[in-house]
DNA sequence: CCTCCACAGGAAGCGCAGGAGT
DNA sequence: ACTCCTGCGCTTCCTGTGGAGG
């Protein structure tokens, strides 16, 4: 026997060749310089802010697009360029990038604009106003400001937020605020107070989502960098591009995809990326969103999920109708009944029947069940519900999450 | 045909948290 | 600090609907 307890356990871990080159290129958070099919975006965006090059006040911008457009990788490429060129020519031309997904808030927002422009103060537990002014000061003295708003319409308060900041440019005279507001919610603009909309909307952009020949290219482009050469069949990437350009066209889910399939390869240590494990990757991907979905949603829709998943598992949703069975089908008033029952043993209060039916209406919206109405066969009029995912993943995602 | 069933989904209103106004 | 107001989550009550069953 060789002297095994001298060699740790982890010593093979290093030796075991990995596929990767590097993994962090394919990081959700990762920005890649190049941007394909972005031309035209990072030029109009480009072109607007121009002006400032001229100590002009450029108008303010608003993009949209679904997610994985590419409307964040543009800007701050666009703005870091910006700021690059102010530095070397002494421009005075300041940026500030806020995701307003953490700042929420118009005082939040503000904050980290202070935090953005005055890096040796802080600024923890001052009044709105007084940071307000002291963003001001900044731009008083000249300064010209660029405030990117990424998902612009997570700010509660966003009529007045949009409102002081564009204000701001009456009452300084030297210097300017200019606003980049992003959204993936094409609905978000028609929301807006009429005169924010019109302040902030001076100038629109739609981000078209990627068609599949264009995220194939931007995978192989990806792909050539982050793993090692030959590892990833050209199959496998047009099979991850179809399946992203068909969901959604977005280029983030496309590029995870490509990792997880890359992991899935890692994990049972073979050499080859195939469609094998992109396919194997895509139903792991999809299990993050149902389990992120899950999260996220408002504990008492996760019971009626629950009551929804275990009928399902004790078979209770085979029925006979007219004749034939069908599977996995449940009415409206049994899932009721069970959410009742296991909200009890879970100690919950239950909410009436009324608003569990629009917990049903929530849930199908999200597309994690699938709903019909009854026809025949069926006394009275009800909902036949199905599940739209796999039961068992469901309950113990649920059970978990309730438990924690 | 009428009645009952088993719900769907609209309307009104209630209690509460949190923001605006003073 | 205080009221006032408003939006939200929810309940209560109600009317509507389409098939089953006598």
């Amino acid at each position: 026997m060789p002297d095994e307890h001298t060699e740790n356990i982890f010593e093979k871990e290093l030796l075991k060749e990995s596929i990767f080159v590097d993994r962090n290129l394919l990081s959700p958070h990762f920005t890649p310089k190049e941007l394909p099919f972005r031309e035209k975006q990072i030029n109009e965006i480009s072109s607007i802010l121009a002006p400032l090059v001229h100590k002009k006040k450029p108008n303010n911008l608003f993009a949209y697009g679904k997610p994985g457009a590419g409307k964040t990788a543009v800007t701050t490429k666009v703005l870091n360029q910006l700021l690059e060129f102010s530095v070397s020519k002494n421009l005075g031309i300041f940026g500030s990038y806020v995701n307003c997904r953490t700042h929420n808030k118009k005082y939040r927002v503000m904050l980290k604009m202070a935090k953005d422009f005055y890096p040796e103060e802080n600024f923890l537990g001052f009044s709105a106003a007084f940071i307000y002014e002291k963003v001001l000061d900044f731009a008083r003295r000249g300064k010209d400001l660029v405030i990117v708003l990424d998902e612009i319409d997570k700010v509660k308060d966003v009529d007045d937020l949009v409102y002081s900041l564009t204000r701001a440019n009456d009452e300084i005279k030297s210097g300017s605020i200019t606003i980049i507001g992003i959204s993936n919610n094409l609905m978000f603009k028609e929301q807006l107070d009429p005169r924010t909309k019109s302040s902030l909307c001076e100038h629109e952009m739609v981000f078209p989502p990627y068609n599949a020949n264009e995220l194939k290219e931007i995978l192989t482009q990806r792909a050539q960098k982050a793993f090692k050469q030959g590892v990833v069949e050209e199959s496998a990437i047009s099979l991850a591009s179809a399946i992203a350009a068909q969901e959604s066209g977005d280029a983030r889910t496309a590029v995870m995809l490509l990792l997880r399939a890359g992991e899935v390869a890692e994990r049972k240590n073979s050499s080859k990326v195939t469609d094998e494990e992109v396919k194997k990757a895509k139903n792991k991907v999809e299990e993050e969103i149902i389990l992120s979905m899950i999260s996220t949603l408002p504990q008492q829709e996760q019971l009626v999920l629950l009551a929804i998943a275990s009928l399902s598992l004790q078979n209770k949703g085979i029925k006979k109708i007219t004749g034939h069975i069908e599977e996995g089908v449940l009415f409206s008033g049994e899932i009721y009944e069970e959410y009742t029952r296991i909200s009890k043993a879970y100690k919950e209060e239950t909410v009436s029947a009324r608003w569990y039916r629009e917990y049903i209406s929530e849930l199908e919206m999200y597309g994690l069940i699938l709903t019909t109405a009854s026809g025949k066969g069926i006394r009275g009029q009800t909902r036949l519900i199905k599940l739209g995912f796999d039961a068992k993943k469901i309950k113990d995602a649920i059970e978990k999450e309730i438990i924690a």
